[in-house]
RNA sequence: GGAGAGGUGGCAGAGUGGUCGAAUGCGCCUGACUCGAAAUCAGGUGUGCCGCAAGGUACCGGGGGUUCGAAUCCCUCCCUCUCCGCCA
């Protein structure tokens, strides 16, 4: 959510800025919506502000005398206006309130002009793209694969992408997630083991509700839903609260299994581990002082960065443009490993600076030393990592001729040893 | 899942229909005393929203209701604690 007191002050400035997300967004109806609220909020006010100083003065009146009674008849007309206009308020707030969720984050400066993913900035390459995996086929296709990765199993037992990690295969999960947690924590990034399920409101405050709730699996009849990232739990950790200023920037890292129905997909994107309905990621939070965000964001692109150097995966970081940065974020990095088989990148993490946009809508906030007036802290987040697409990055870079995949020197001692083996 | 108790300001804890945004204590801030500190004394000390301002208004777990008027009465939901049951 923005802030209502700018889009108020500074409605020119907020369209120029959603225009470069090449949304439509109507900004009027939401200002008309404010506007027609804060009238009938005086309204509403004046009346009780009547009633009140009525309601005082009867407490000093005997009971059955003329004058209480007198003042107990007009009351009673006033309180009766009073429930006419706090529906009519409450409905307008509603309104407002809805008119104002339907209003993106505003991109920051620094954001690429552009309409299309064709139009993202790639920021950094690195590695050896061409000389990735010479031996390489795309994952589904090496020899032995559906016995460490059985999809019809998974179908059959759950349905389609929910397929069981056997043998080497589930190893390699638990040794990604291992790696991936511990090199987190060196970088400063407290561990949190959080709960998968979250309920309406915390799924709210992310904004996955109200518009993207075909997009989560939702349980009955308890009305909780599976987590589709950690950011969702994490995020809501501090929900409603005020942080103090000092603990700031809290740096926090979860491993969980994510959970998404990803209705509408389909084609080459779906095959073999590029998309799934359940796989494993580590998540990585910052909650931050406003001041600090972009550096913090740097910095969160680099440790997940440094993650993929150390598994020696060819990578590049793409700098999302103002049409596919996301509702909520105002600048965000992509980071896509190359798949050698597939000869195509893959999206392992998203790095983004939501700035005060979910701390807003969750109401988390921290208390300045020097005003004492509790202001939003910036969020951010960003993937550290997912483990199937990096999964199926090294199964097809790190090929060899004799059909077994050579672990990264990075993970060898989290997976006992050097190679996989499909036999 | 069953039975009971309870949810009030940073914390503890009063308050069962009217002048209660709310006693009191602790904590915190300011001042006095002091070379300084402690102790003591005096004063102050919640948050949000609307408003240019003066000011107004809302908030006693959430929502709804009764009433001229609700922290207080009624309904409902949530949560916490104790005991019992079940159980990794």
């Amino acid at each position: 959510m923005l802030d209502p007191k700018l889009i108020r002050e500074a409605p020119d400035l907020v369209r120029a800025a959603i225009a470069r997300k090449h949304l439509k967004v109507d900004l009027d109806a939401a200002l008309g919506a404010d506007a027609a609220w804060r009238a009938l909020l005086q309204e509403a006010e004046h009346l009780r502000s009547v009633q009140k100083s009525a309601n005082a003065a009867m407490a000093t009146l005997p009971k059955g005398s003329p004058e209480f009674l007198a003042k107990l008849s007009e009351m009673k007309a006033v309180s009766a206006q009073i429930k006419e206009r706090d529906g009519a308020l409450k409905a307008a707030e509603e309104r407002c309130r809805e008119a104002m969720l339907t209003l993106p984050n505003l991109p920051h400066e620094s954001v690429p002009e552009g309409r299309t993913p064709e139009e993202n900035v790639v920021f950094s390459t690195h590695g050896d793209v061409a000389g990735a995996g010479p031996f390489a086929v795309a994952h589904w296709d090496i020899p032995g694969f559906s016995r460490l990765f059985d999809f019809e199993r998974g179908a059959k037992v759950t349905g389609a992408g929910f397929p069981f990690f056997i043998g080497d295969g589930a190893r390699l999960v638990r040794a990604l997630i291992n790696f991936f947690l511990e090199e987190d924590v060196k970088s400063g990034y407290a561990e949190v083991s959080p709960p998968i399920f979250v309920n309406a409101a915390s799924a709210t405050a992310t904004g996955q509700l109200p518009d993207k709730e075909g997009q989560m699996y939702e349980t009955t009849p308890d009305r909780l839903y599976a987590v589709p990232t950690a950011e969702v739990p994490l995020t809501n950790f501090f929900r409603d609260e005020i942080l103090d200023e000092a603990s700031l920037p809290v740096m926090r890292c979860a491993y969980t299994p994510c959970f998404r129905r990803e209705a509408g997909s389909y084609g080459k994107d779906v095959r073999g581990l590029n998309r799934l309905h359940q796989f494993d990621k580590v998540e990585l939070l910052k909650w931050v002082h406003p001041s600090a965000s972009y550096g913090e964001l740097d910095r969160l692109r680099n440790d997940v960065e440094g993650l993929l150097r150390k598994l020696e995966i060819p990578y590049r970081v793409l700098l999302m443009c103002g049409g596919d940065l996301g509702f909520a974020q105002s600048k965000k990095y992509d980071l896509e490993v190359w798949a050698a088989g597939q000869k195509r990148w893959l999206e392992v993490s998203s790095c983004s600076n939501f700035e005060a946009f979910q701390a807003r809508r969750a109401q988390i906030r921290f208390r300045p030393r020097e005003s004492g007036k509790a202001e939003l802290v910036h969020t951010l987040n960003g993937s550290g990592l997912a483990v199937p697409r990096v999964l199926a990055a090294i199964l097809e870079n790190n090929l060899e001729a004799d059909g077994r995949v050579r672990i990264p020197a990075a993970l060898v001692a989290h997976f006992g040893k050097s190679h996989l083996s499909f036999s």
